[in-house]
RNA sequence: GGGCGUUUAGCUCAGUUGGCUAGAGCACUGCCCUUACAAGGCAGGGGUCGGCGGUUCGAGUCCGUCAACGCCCACCA
């Protein structure tokens, strides 16, 4: 034996192990002298770094990885990439949070500030760059540990090929695909009333939205036509009542059409309104009347735009009402309005019942009801409309051949599952509007333009200062133009820089460029793209998946890839949905620790392409137990002998084992194609135990004898374990790396990924093994039965069959006799099968 | 309000174009320390497939409908 087999080998420490030898052999690097079409290209999500890894990452990165490993073995080379998400809101969050600051981009940068050791209570302003700075730390810490982790879990990621989405690269790429967009008409900026968080004090897109369910109050309020009248509508915001602008009823509602085109008086206010006719106002709700404000609610930014209403605006980017008195406001308006200037509308909307009440123009109590509000995702106070200037790419959203062309790519993608796509044509055929990428934010790849500024002070927005492409990336708050300097700087004939930041999905739709090199490496681009594969969540793909397919269109005039794989959501035990705020969040490190990485990976592989998965410490065990089970049948068949030629496999029985095996193959084969990685494990998982299980058993007697037959249960095992290590590699690429290195030159995940061919010249009757385990089974039933050992001698096994099986079974009597420690078999002929047992008398009876 | 998905043994899940007495693992029960494996092996009990109604010679598997759960979307008066 020159094998070098523990004696008791265990899973411990190959982790460690083989990542060290995986690094230092280069074993996924990526070769790039191959061709697009010997290369597989994956472009990875980008996981945000935000200090311990969710344990629905882990999830969809390792079924991810375990298609990688089958496409390599399967000869592609495959482009493998990973990035960090680290730009925008969540880190800027992170940051404030771990180290007590806060940004305020008036003050000056400090080059003496250093990160403090624990966090500032309370929490310290600092300037925008030392806070970028700050960021910049912390991420890079976070992302050494989630790189840790990534690698412990065996990801196949080549770690030349990585990228942060706020890195250079990243944003300089992320601003040549906007100013591409800008030059082609594709990206404008436009003043509009836009959705606005007030506590981040940045716009909103419509991707980023979710309803959250709030407690309101309907008031009922008088309106006055002009001969007194009371004209009755049902608001929750009577805090806007000073910034209304028109009541609308739908234009067949009988109730008012004497009514349209007269005037009524807002209570209070005293503002005299036009009553107009909308089909969007419902004859259901409230009285029928509503009223238009500026903004409350998106009904009213569509009923100001078609009715060409004019803007009274008091909210504030910080969320209150404005100070001064509105210029629409005078007299007693003036007045009642003090009452309410400066407060938070929900301040102000408890005055205003007050003073409504007051007055007499409050019909009734307020009306407690729960209501759909509209939130930042990421946001905690419900969001305002405010009118300001941003950016904008064209998406469809108000262009219905480009939404249609759109459409289109949708269908053209292949999604796994199929019904995914369902997700993203609802998306598309919802969308009320362009994509806003432009946020005030601080964090983030910067609006790489600037803009003149005129003679008289007044900005010309409409005809941005472009950089050259060599000078990207650039900080237009910090950089000035070229012919410009910074003494020009917010001067009269001089030059502003745009001070907001893109959208963290503007740079994240680029994450093929980036990775691809699509700018700096044309060699490398065309080698890799279109790529072959997104995997990603399903939460996502109204957003990454979309901005991507979007981006894709416009520079490329291609999908971005040809297939996307759509990963299930994880579940806590109780399936439940994991989230922070639910606190249920069960962290990677901890099982990773207590079960290993094999045992991880074999729960996320179990779970089903795009089926929401529980976390399942059983299903663990159930994969760490394959794992052990593979180290142990393997030195069992490579203690045996040397390797042997396969064709010293003679015998019917091992003929038959590997007709099985070849249709185990074609089926995980099959599988995997279809990106199916569970269901390739579960055909080599239930092929491999009956191998353990019974065809070890079998041929174990033969095995350790010697001459020809013993050759060919050798050959036969060593011939099928070579199989099943590269069917396991994809899942389990430790433990068979492990094995294959007892035994065989390389890595076996760059071996080839088996094949029926490499076995067709030695396979038999399928049948043979089958009907002998099922004899194997009848003799251990029968002694499990007496309740006696495995080991107790069988006088005669009686079997009932066919004339077929019994010739079938003869050709594996001996190995039969053998293992089920029968004296004799005896045979008679019967269309039903059955096995009689007769035990001999134990000693001693 | 609309859409998508899920609903099969106590638990976690398979069941691919409808077809032999519905499968696996865990858990449970019993037996076995058999020289690959006792953090193991062997064997066994246990579901009529969410409800109702159809199509069919035959349905867990197709159609309709209802329900529960999850997710996504929706103009907040």
């Amino acid at each position: 034996m020159t094998r070098d087999i523990p004696e008791n080998p265990g899973l411990e420490g190959l982790e460690a192990k083989w990542n060290a030898l995986w690094e230092e052999r280069g074993t996924y690097r990526f070769d790039r002298s191959k061709t697009r079409d010997e290369v597989f290209a994956i472009d990875t999500p980008p996981p945000t770094v935000s200090g311990s890894l969710h344990m629905g990452s882990v999830f969809g990165y390792v079924q991810t990885d375990s298609h990688a490993r089958y496409r390599r073995m399967a000869g592609k080379e495959v482009f493998y990439p990973m990035g960090w998400d680290d730009n925008g809101l969540p880190t800027e969050r992170r940051v404030q949070n771990h180290y007590g600051v806060t940004c305020d981009p008036t003050l000056p940068y400090d080059p003496d500030f250093s990160p403090p050791e624990a966090a500032h209570q309370p929490a310290r302003a600092i300037s925008r760059r030392n806070f970028i700075e700050l960021c910049h730390i912390l991420t890079a810490e976070d992302e050494k540990g989630f790189e840790g982790i990534w690698r412990t879990l065996g990801l196949s990621v080549d770690w030349s090929q990585t990228y942060a989405t706020i890195d250079e690269h990243s944003r300089r790429t992320s601003q040549q695909g906007f100013l591409n967009n800008l030059k082609r008409g594709e990206a404008y900026s436009q003043e509009a009333p836009v959705l606005w968080d007030v506590d981040f004090r940045s716009a909103v897109a419509q991707a980023e939205l979710e309803d959250r369910d709030r407690p309101g109050a309907y008031h009922k309020v008088a309106f006055r036509l002009t001969d007194g009248t009371p004209l009755y509508i049902e608001t929750t915001r009577p805090e806007l009542i000073c910034s209304c602008v028109a009541l609308v009823a739908h234009p067949d509602d009988s109730r008012y059409q004497h009514l349209f085109g007269t005037i009524a008086i807002s209570p209070l206010f005293g503002v005299e309104l036009p009553i107009v006719s909308h089909e969007l106002a419902d004859p259901e709700k409230g009285t029928g009347v509503a009223m238009i404000c500026t903004f409350g609610d998106t009904t009213d930014v569509t009923w100001w735009r078609e009715l060409q209403l004019p803007t009274r605006a008091v909210i504030q980017p910080d969320g209150r009402l404005q100070t001064p008195t509105p210029e629409w406001l005078a007299g007693n308006g003036a007045a009642a309005y003090t009452e309410i200037a400066g407060l938070y509308p929900n301040q102000a909307r408890a005055r205003m019942a007050e003073m409504l009440a007051v007055s007499g123009d409050l019909d009734g109590e307020p009306r407690p009801i729960t209501h759909p509000v509209k939130f930042y995702e990421k946001g905690e106070r419900p969001l305002e409309i405010i009118t300001s200037r941003q950016w904008y790419i064209r998406n469809g959203g108000r262009d219905d051949d480009l939404r249609k062309d759109l459409l289109e790519r949708g269908e053209q993608l292949h999604w796994v599952p199929d019904f995914m796509g369902v997700r993203y044509r609802h998306w598309v055929e919802g969308l009320n509007g362009d994509w806003l990428i432009s946020r005030q934010r601080f964090f983030g790849v910067p609006i790489p333009v600037w803009y003149p500024v005129a003679g008289d002070g007044s900005v010309d927005y409409d005809n941005p200062i472009i950089p050259e492409p060599d000078q990207l990336p650039i900080d237009p708050t910090s950089q000035s133009p070229i012919g410009y300097d910074e003494s020009q700087r917010s001067k009269p004939g001089g030059f502003v820089g745009d001070p907001d930041i893109m959208d963290t999905w503007a740079t994240s739709s680029l994450t093929p460029q980036i990775a691809g090199h699509w700018l700096d490496d044309p060699d490398l681009w065309q080698r890799v793209f279109p790529m072959d594969m997104r995997p990603q969540g399903p939460e996502i793909i109204r957003t990454w998946l979309f901005s991507t397919t979007v981006r894709s269109h416009y520079e490329h005039g291609t999908l971005p890839w040809e297939s996307a794989t759509i990963n299930g959501w994880i579940l806590d035990p109780d399936r439940k949905k994991m989230s922070k705020s639910k606190g249920n969040v069960v962290t990677a490190q901890d099982l990773i620790e207590e079960h290993g990485a094999e045992a991880i990976r074999y729960w996320a592989c179990n779970g089903r392409p795009g089926v929401d998965t529980a976390i399942d410490t059983g299903v663990m065990r159930i994969g760490r137990r394959l794992a052990i089970k593979i180290l142990n049948a393997s030195r069992f068949t490579l203690g045996l002998s040397e390797d042997l030629d396969a064709s010293s496999i003679t015998e019917p029985l091992d003929r038959s084992m590997l007709a099985a095996l070849a249709m185990v193959i074609a089926q995980a084969t099959t599988a995997f194609d279809g990106f199916d990685y569970s269901r390739a494990l579960e055909v080599a998982e239930r092929s491999f135990w009956e191998w353990t299980d019974d065809y070890l058993e079998l041929v174990k007697s033969r095995a350790y004898g010697d001459g020809p037959a013993s050759a060919s249960a050798h050959a036969a095992l060593q011939t099928a374990l070579g199989s099943y290590l590269r069917l396991f590699a994809p899942f389990l690429p430790f433990v068979t790396e492990e094995v294959w290195s007892w035994w065989r030159e390389g890595s076996v995940h760059r071996a080839s990924w088996p094949t029926t061919a490499e076995l067709a010249d030695h396979l038999g009757d399928a049948e043979v093994m089958a009907v002998t385990s099922r004899v194997l089974t009848a003799a251990r039933r029968a002694k499990s039965d007496a309740k006696v050992s495995m080991r107790a001698e069988v006088e005669t096994l009686e079997v009932v069959a066919d004339a077929a099986t019994q010739d079938r079974l003869r050709l594996a009597e001996p190995d039969l006799i053998e293992a089920a420690r029968a004296g004799s078999i005896e045979y008679r002929e019967g269309e039903t099968f059955a096995v009689r047992v007769e035990l001999a008398p134990l000693p001693g009876d």
